[in-house]
DNA sequence: AAAACACTTGCATGTTTGCGCAAGTGTGAT
DNA sequence: ATCACACTTGCGCAAACATGCAAGTGTTTT
């Protein structure tokens, strides 16, 4: 009983970078425009400037700025009663890069 | 009227590149699975073929892999009562080297 | 203490999604 | 022509999702 017709193990860290939580973080166009608002800011947003760029009510935007964290995308750091939120830049980058390399190596 | 603080008009080709479709056809566990098959697999591979690979009743695996077609990541091509599906690799690995290199630009 | 502010969270709602099953389409074999 | 095969598509269903509203938490200001 050879098992049948598996995917044969490719590099396991393609495996590991393959995550449906990701790619369903940014599977949202209001999460795209939040996203694309944070790759041109130099400075971490608050929610409430982040909310200005999509049409989406306050709470939605709070609901989609935390999803987008859980997803290791954003960093969030609280200061006094605001939350600025952060586009992790360099491992968001690394991680699109090494799929990437996998697929066309 | 200064439109107020719309996402500053970074790179034209980053908003071409974010598009919900092709992540929302990457936001799916069995798909990625397909997906993994495809990316170890030298040729072109039938719809039963890919069945094989993810728990997944046939008919569902054709409807992923029409879905991942449509998001332009996959090709097809019928050969008689087949339908062979292909990774189309370059693309792919180019648009998420584009997102990269804007994220961290 | 009270009020204003920034954000998060419960709730209800309409939409989308993934799935199996069964039927349909089209091609090749008998 | 008949049958088997490879795949697609209609259908129904349960689960997940995005959203607005309203209420809740915690912080700063007055």
């Amino acid at each position: 009983m050879p098992s049948k017709n598996l995917a044969p193990k490719c590099c396991p860290e393609l495996q590991n970078a393959l995550d449906p939580k990701l790619f369903h973080a940014l599977a949202d166009q209001s999460r795209l425009v939040l996203l694309m608002r944070l790759v041109a800011s130099e400075e971490p947003q608050t929610v409430s400037e982040l909310a200005d760029c999509c049409g989406v009510h306050l709470s939605g935007v709070s609901r989609h700025l935390a999803l987008l964290r859980d997803a290791g995308i954003l960093d969030a750091q609280k200061s006094g009663r605001e939350v600025r939120y952060e586009l992790r830049r360099t491992d968001l980058a690394n991680t699109l890069r090494l799929i990437a390399n996998a697929i066309d190596a």
